[in-house]
Order: structure tokens, then sequence, then C-alpha cells
DNA sequence: ACGGGTTATCGTCATAATGACGAGAACAAA
DNA sequence: TTTGTTCTCGTCATTATGACGATAACCCGT
């Protein structure tokens, strides 16, 4: 029988929304992280976050909780649950079932630490994989950069951390960053403009550096690869 | 700042796990429904489901709700979470965050009607796809088959749907009920029997009317397909 | 027993996609 | 002008796929 029969069980609890928000700096991949000020965990980094409001979609919450941490306006950003996370005792205080979400964003600045002792801090890849993370945010950060590097490999999430106009080799980067390894520039150069729908022409070019200008693109209207990008 | 250095709010909300469980019958995809025998959404139809204990695992209520709904013992099915649902209003009663969880299995028996009003049945996925849920379940049963038929594509979950010895008639049977279409039973073996670590030659056959006599295996350690098999 | 229907399995062939890598184009810097 | 760098286009062998022919090994009806 299901227990949506008996009246809904209201011990105390509460819902969370954790954001896993990833940006592309010049040296590769970075999350952000805040240190928090206060019990549990004091001192410890985690994941940004913050419990959802009694008339809020879940959807909303991590929008807004997005808006907060970064402390941007509009934050042109990938967003897209990721998965929840609810063992009894993951927060000493009470049960609280977090709904995680992923977030890709293009370069963003740094993020001005709030007036409260809480700091956020866009942290390297590898360093916030280490571990220690306050709750079981390692486990959720872990999930986060497999959703993100598997969906590149289908999808055409990459441009979502690229500025609006961004060249192959920027796009280039994103793959190598978020993959960890390298990529042929000729194969990966076939791949992405044989793709319809992928990439839109803008008919100028950017000069960086050495090396022959690279063609400016914008990100087309294709939503999925096919076939998609293999990482071995 | 961080929501989370502000005690949790607790307000009147619960938290519980809504399945779809899928299996393969004789005339293609299943999936199981009860009928409501109360308010709300009275003698509609609607995904199994309960509310998470103060003490228990997401993954838990969600294993122990497939026990109590299927009625069987040791269910031998794949249980993944497939995504959570929380608008407000999503349940008239209170505010409910729902952690929907995708089940398949093989062909499991018909259900024995509980004590009460609430009915459970194997129901073919046109006509629970048709729209009438309960809730926002129609979401939920979409959500879940779109998982289902995309991790087809890339994992050798389809034999989580087959017994513990099956054909690849029996696996390319999967493939064809799920995604709603026709294969070629000449490519789809020699992709699936090309595949490393998929299939565990038993040795023996199985003959079931006419044609010759197909071979058996067992599900090999593999968990994906590369490159994937690819639907149109 | 024997031939026809059916399904499983193996092969063939053209096409598409990929990995590896050569080579020219177009720039900056020395 | 020469050198070095990056972008872009091409070539070629290998692999995977779709389409489909052909054989193997069973059922059944006569």
């Amino acid at each position: 029988m299901g227990e949506w029969q008996q009246d809904p069980a209201t011990f105390p609890q509460a819902v969370a929304v954790d954001l896993v928000v990833f940006t592309l700096r010049e040296d590769g991949l970075r999350v952000l992280l805040v240190t928090r000020g206060v019990d549990p965990f004091l001192w410890r980094r985690a994941l940004p976050g913050g419990f959802v409001g009694p008339d809020e979609t879940l959807d909303a919450a991590a929008e807004r909780e997005l808006r907060e941490e970064t402390g941007l306006r509009q934050v042109e950003a990938h967003l897209e649950q990721l998965r929840s996370y609810g063992d009894p005792g993951r927060d000493p205080r009470t049960r609280v079932i977090s709904v995680a979400y992923l977030a890709l964003a293009p370069d963003l600045p740094d993020v001005t630490p709030g007036s409260d002792a809480a700091s956020a801090a866009w942290v390297p890849i590898d360093q916030a994989l280490a571990g220690g993370l306050a709750f079981d945010h390692d486990r959720v950060l872990a999930d986060g950069l497999e959703r993100a590097r598997a969906k590149l490999e289908y999808s055409t999430l990459a441009t979502a951390f690229c500025p609006e106009e961004f060249t192959v080799a920027d796009l280039r980067g994103v793959y190598e960053a978020v993959w960890g390894t390298g990529l042929d520039p000729r194969n990966f150069h076939r791949k992405v403009t044989g793709t319809p729908g992928l990439l839109i022409d803008t008919g100028r070019t950017r000069s960086e550096g050495p090396g022959r200008p690279a063609a400016l693109y914008r990100a087309g209207d294709a939503v999925g690869l096919n076939p998609p990008l293999i990482r071995d």
C-alpha cells in the first residue's frame, strides 16, 4: 500500500539547495566554494547553498542562491539539477535533504566577500577535489564534475563556459580543462565545424599573441552532438 | 552569504519518494501504477511512492517502497535516483518534495491488490503516457521514460530488464520495446556480441517456437557501451 | 521423411566517423 | 627576412555502422 494514503509525516526536516558552480580561468577549471563562518563545520569549505523557501520552486531557489553567491544580478549561466542527497546525519543539526544543482558559467569575476565571516572564492578544481569539504560536499562535487564531463560528450554544453563570441580554440580549451586531457586541434576543429547548428560564423576573427587569427563564432541552436565526442 | 549560517527553517513540509518502475511483458513496456484510495486525487492513478522516514536514507526509502508495492521480498531490479520535484502546490495538502527513482525489472508477476482500496497494476506505457496521473506524475513518468531510453544508448542497463539468462533476441526486444522502434537483428547481434564484457556465453542454447535455437548469455561486468548504440 | 516457414548467426559491401599526422595560411617577434 | 606559433584544410588507414545476402538449425504440417 502507498504511504500517500497517510498524512504527510512532518517531523523536523529542511530542504536545501547546494550549488556546484564551475567557471573557467586561464589556469583551468575552478569551482565556487565558501568558507563557513558558523558551526557546524566552522571554517571548513563548503559548496554554496541555502534553504528552500516555503513558496519557492527548487529551480528558483537555486537561481537565487547563484545570484547571491556570485554577487551578480544577471548571471548568464547554465543551471540544471544534479541530484539529491538525503542521508540522515549528513547535517548534524537536523534532517536536511539537499537538492544539488550544477551551474556552468564563463569566466566570472572574483567574488567580493560578504559582510559576514563567510567568504566565497573560486578554487582550482584539483585543490577542491583534494577533500575536506563540509557535509557530504566532497561527494556532491565529484558527482557534479562527473556530470559536467559526461555532458560535454553528447551535448553542446561546452559553449556555456564560453563568452558570447569565442574561437574553436576557446571551445577546445573547455574540453581540455574539464576533461583534463589534450585533444588534437585539427580533429577537434573538424568535428565542431562539421556539426550542423553548433557554431555560427560571425565573419570576424580574433588575433591573440602569435599565430594565425582565429575565426570568431557564436553558439548555434544545436543542443546535442551526434555522434558524441568521446573521451578515453 | 550562505543561508547555511542560519538555523534550518522548518516550516511544515515532507519528503517523499516516487517510483517509476518499468517491466517488460510480452506485449511491451509497462509501468507500475496505483489507484489512489484517498484524497487528494481520489481514484486517480499515480506512481507508487511514500514518505521518507526520519532515519531513513533516500535510497532505502525507495527500496522499501519498491518491495512494498511489488509485494516481493527480494526484488532483483536496477534502482537509481531520477531527479527531484518540489514545486509548491504539487501536493495540495502541504509542501512535499519528491525524490523520484527509476526502477527497471525483468518480467514481474501481477501485484496482488492490497487490503485497502489502493490497487497496483502494470499499465502499458502508451496508456500511462496518455495523461491524467495524480500530482505532477505525468511529468515524472515522462522524465523516467526518457532517462531509461537515453541510458540504453550508452550503458548496459538493458540487461536489467532481462532474467538471469537471456538471448540476444531478448536483449533486442528490450531496446525495441523501450525505444518503440525496430532494430536490425543482424546488426544488433554484431554490436552486442562484439562488445567486450557485455555478454557471457553460457554454452547452452534455448529453443522457443520455430527457428534456430539461440545461444544463452548472462550479463557480463561491462557497464558502458563504447561507442554507444544510437537511436534516431 | 521432407519441404516450407522461422529465427539465429555469419559475411559482404558501401558509407560515415575517427585518430594520426602532413602541409599551407596568416599572424607576431627576433 | 627568418623563425616560431596557431589556425585551417587535406590525406590516409582504421573502425563502426546500415543495408542486406546467405547459411544454419530449429519447428510444423503433410
